[in-house]
RNA sequence: CGGGGUGUGGCGCAGCUUGGUAGCGCAUUGCACUGGGGGUGCAAAGGUCACAGGUUCAAAUCCUGUCACCCCGACCA
C-alpha cells in the first residue's frame, strides 16, 4: 500500500471527548471513527488491524476443530421468549416491529440461534461433540459505553459454543478453547491471566474470565502472591480470620450515643473491629432483607445476589429504614421481626461482638450467635481484597486491575433444556445437550493491546496486530536513485508477502516519522541518497530505540527472517 | 438512572463575565524554497457559533427548553 492513496490521516491534536489511551491512540492514528455514543466506523487502517486479530483468532479456533458458523442478527423476540431472557437481558434487548408487525431483536449474543441450529442437526450421542463458533457484530445497549473501543455498544464478537453429551466432554472442550484462547493472546502479544469468575444470575459450573493486567482497565482481581489462585473480585473467596475463643458471656446493653459507625464504635471501646457485627439492610423484590456480618469485612454484592437467584438487591434507602421503625446506624438482628436475616459466616469465628440494639443510642456487647439472635442462612457474602490469606492454598491476595478480553462459560443445560435441544444416548434415553459459550471481543482485543502497547509518541503493536509490518521510507524524493531502489524494494519485500506502506508522500521526514511512530509500524526502513550511496538501508525497530544499518543485498532476507523466522519482536 | 462537564471552520482552542463587523494554532489549497524527527515564506479558501423558542434596535454572548457527546457513580448474561 502507498501513502498517497491510502485513506485516512493522522491528527496532531485529539479530539478532547477522549479520555483513554487506547481511544485517543485510536482516533489519531485514523483507525477509527465514532458515529453515535459506543458505535464506532473502522478506517482501511483500523480495519487491517481488526482484520489480523479476526483470522488469528479464526485460526486457532480451526485449530481445535471450531467450526465457523454465521447466525442472524436480527431475530425473532419469540426466540428469546422461549430462553426466558426475553425479559431478563440486561441490558434490555435492543428491538423493534418488522412490517409484518412481528417484534424483533437486535442479537446481544447468539445462544439461542445456535442452539436453535444445533437442535436441528443433533438427534444422537453419534453427532456430538462439535463446536462452532462465529466472529459477527453484536448490539447491546450498554448504559454507558466508555473508553473508546474498550466498551462499545456495537461490537464484533466471537462467539463459540460447545456441544457435548456430558460434563466430562464439556470439561474436554472448556478445556480445548482454553488452549485456543492462550495461543490467541500470545500471538497478539499481551500476557493474559486466567481467572476464576462469576457465572451470574444463568447459573453453570465454571467461568474464567481472561485478563490483562493493565491499570487502565476497570476490572478488579486478586491474585495469590504465591501464584495458583487468581479471581475477578466478584467471584474471590479468602481465609478469614477467627477471633480468639473467649467464653460466652452475658448479653449487656449499652449507651452509645451518636455512635452510629463501626469506626465511631471501635473507637469509643477502644476495640477491633472484628469485635463488632455489622447490620446492614437491602432491599429485595421490595422485601428488606438484614444482612450482617463482621465489622472487618464488606459485603460483596454479587455474592449476595447470588443467595437470591440474580434478583436485583441494593441497599435500602434512609426512608425505607424509618418506614420499617428501624435506626439508621443502630440496625441489628437482634429482636428483629419479620425480616430475613442473613449471615456472613464471619458472624460465627468469634464471640462477645458488640452489635446495634435496634434503638437509638444503644448497642448490644457480648452478642453471640445463635444464642441471641437467628438467621435464616450462613454463607460467605464477604468481599475480597488486597492482603486477605488465600482459601485453601498458599499466600495472600494481591489486588490488580485489568481488561476482561474473553470470557468461558460451562452452560450445562440451562439453553438445551429450556429450547428442548436433546439427544439420545446409547440406551434410546433423551437427553440435553451440554453447552459452553466462549467470547472474545474483538475491538476490545485491540483497544487492550494498545492501552499495554505505547509510549509518548504512539502505539507500538506487534507484526501480529499492526495494519502494516514495514514502513519504506524513501527520504528525498529528489534523488531518482533513491526512488527506483525504494520502489524495487517495496515490489521484492511484496512478492515476499510481508504487509509493506511505502511512504510515497512529498512530505518532510519528520512528519513520515511521527506518523509511523504513531501507527505503530514494527520495522521501519529508511532509504537515504546518504546510506544507498554506500548500497546501505537503514532499519529500526519500533519497540527499540538503535537504527541499524544492512546492506541493501541483505535487508530483504533479513526482514523476512525477523518478521517471519522469529515469533514475535 | 444519579452527579459533574462540554458543544464556536476537519482537529485543538479563545471570545461569553460587561450584547454591537467571529478570531487564533494545526490541518487544507496554490506557488517557491527545504529535505534525517510534525520545516520556512508568501497568498488563499473554509463557520446558520448544537437545536428550538424568548428578551432586545441588535444575541456566539442574556433567559427558557431540548438534543448530543464525555467523565465519575449505578449497571455490565
Amino acid at each position: 500500500m502507498k501513502s498517497s492513496i491510502l485513506f485516512g490521516k493522522t491528527l496532531r491534536d485529539v479530539p478532547s471527548d477522549t479520555e483513554s489511551t487506547s481511544h485517543k491512540l485510536l482516533i489519531r492514528a485514523g483507525f477509527i471513527q465514532q458515529i453515535a455514543s459506543g458505535i464506532f466506523s473502522l478506517l482501511p487502517m483500523g480495519n487491517r488491524s481488526i482484520s489480523k486479530i479476526r483470522n488469528i483468532i479464526r485460526e486457532e479456533m480451526d485449530s481445535i476443530g471450531g467450526q465457523e458458523v454465521n447466525l442472524p442478527v436480527v431475530q425473532p423476540r419469540d426466540l428469546w421468549v422461549e430462553s426466558g431472557r426475553a425479559e431478563t437481558f440486561s441490558p434490555p434487548l435492543a428491538s423493534f416491529s418488522d412490517r409484518r408487525n412481528r417484534e424483533m431483536v437486535l442479537a446481544p449474543t447468539h445462544e439461542e440461534a445456535v442452539t436453535v441450529m444445533a437442535k436441528a442437526m443433533v438427534n444422537s450421542y453419534k453427532d456430538l461433540p462439535f463446536i462452532l463458533y462465529q466472529i459477527q457484530t453484536k448490539f447491546r445497549d450498554e448504559p454507558r459505553p466508555r473508553g473508546g473501543l474498550l466498551r462499545v455498544r456495537e461490537f464484533e464478537m466471537k462467539d463459540a459454543y460447545s456441544f457435548d453429551l456430558d460434563e466430562k466432554g464439556l470439561d474436554n472442550s472448556f478445556s480445548l478453547i482454553i488452549q485456543g484462547y492462550e495461543r490467541i493472546f500470545k500471538r497478539c502479544g499481551i500476557n493474559v491471566v486466567m481467572v476464576q469468575a462469576d457465572s451470574g444470575g444463568i447459573g453453570g459450573k465454571d467461568s474464567n474470565e481472561f485478563v490483562l493486567l493493565t491499570d487502565s482497565g476497570e476490572d478488579m482481581i486478586l491474585i495469590s502472591d504465591k501464584g495458583g489462585y487468581a479471581a475477578n473480585v466478584e467471584k474471590a473467596v479468602f481465609e478469614k480470620t477467627i477471633n480468639p475463643i473467649e467464653s460466652i458471656m452475658k448479653i449487656e446493653k449499652i449507651s452509645t450515643p451518636n455512635i452510629t459507625t463501626i469506626d465511631k464504635l471501635s473507637k469509643l471501646k477502644n476495640i477491633s473491629k472484628n469485635k463488632i457485627l455489622k447490620s446492614l439492610l437491602y432491599t429485595v423484590n421490595q422485601k428488606p432483607v438484614l444482612v450482617v456480618i463482621r465489622g472487618d469485612y464488606d459485603v460483596n454484592e454479587t455474592k449476595l445476589r447470588n443467595l437470591f437467584s440474580g434478583k436485583e438487591i441494593r441497599l435500602s434507602t434512609k426512608k425505607e429504614i424509618e418506614t420499617l421503625g428501624l435506626n439508621l446506624g443502630y440496625i441489628s438482628p437482634i429482636g428483629i421481626k419479620g425480616i430475613d436475616v442473613i449471615l456472613d459466616d464471619s458472624v460465627t469465628m468469634g464471640s462477645n461482638f458488640f452489635a446495634g440494639a435496634n434503638e437509638k443510642d444503644f448497642h448490644f456487647r457480648n452478642v453471640n450467635f445463635p444464642r441471641d439472635f437467628k438467621a435464616k442462612n450462613v454463607n460467605d457474602i464477604a468481599q475480597a481484597k488486597q492482603g486477605y490469606k488465600v482459601k485453601d492454598g498458599e499466600g495472600f491476595l494481591t489486588e490488580k486491575k485489568g481488561i476482561e478480553v474473553g470470557h468461558v462459560f460451562k452452560l450445562g443445560t440451562t439453553y438445551s433444556s429450556k429450547m428442548n435441544a436433546k439427544f439420545s444416548d446409547q440406551r434410546s434415553n433423551s437427553k440435553d445437550i451440554l453447552m459452553g459459550c466462549y467470547g472474545i471481543g474483538i475491538g476490545r482485543l485491540l483497544a487492550a493491546i494498545v492501552e499495554v502497547n505505547n509510549d509518548d509518541k504512539g502505539m507500538i503493536l506487534p507484526p501480529s496486530v499492526a495494519p502494516f509490518e514495514i514502513c519504506l521510507v524513501p527520504i528525498n524524493l529528489n534523488d531518482q536513485d533513491v526512488i527506483d531502489y525504494t520502489n524495487e524494494l517495496y515490489k521484492n519485500l511484496i512478492h515476499k508477502c510481508l504487509e509493506v506502506l511505502f511512504d510515497d508522500r512529498d512530505s518532510p521526514p519528520g512528519v513520515k516519522f511521527q506518523d509511523i511512530d504513531l501507527i505503530g509500524i514494527p520495522i521501519r526502513l529508511v532509504v537515504s541518497s546518504r546510506n544507498l550511496k554506500n548500497k546501505q538501508i537503514e532499519l529500526k525497530l519500533r519497540s527499540g530505540k538503535d537504527v541499524q544499518l544492512f546492506s541493501i543485498k541483505n535487508i530483504e532476507t533479513e526482514v523476512f527472517n525477523l518478521l517471519r523466522n522469529s515469533e514475535y519482536i
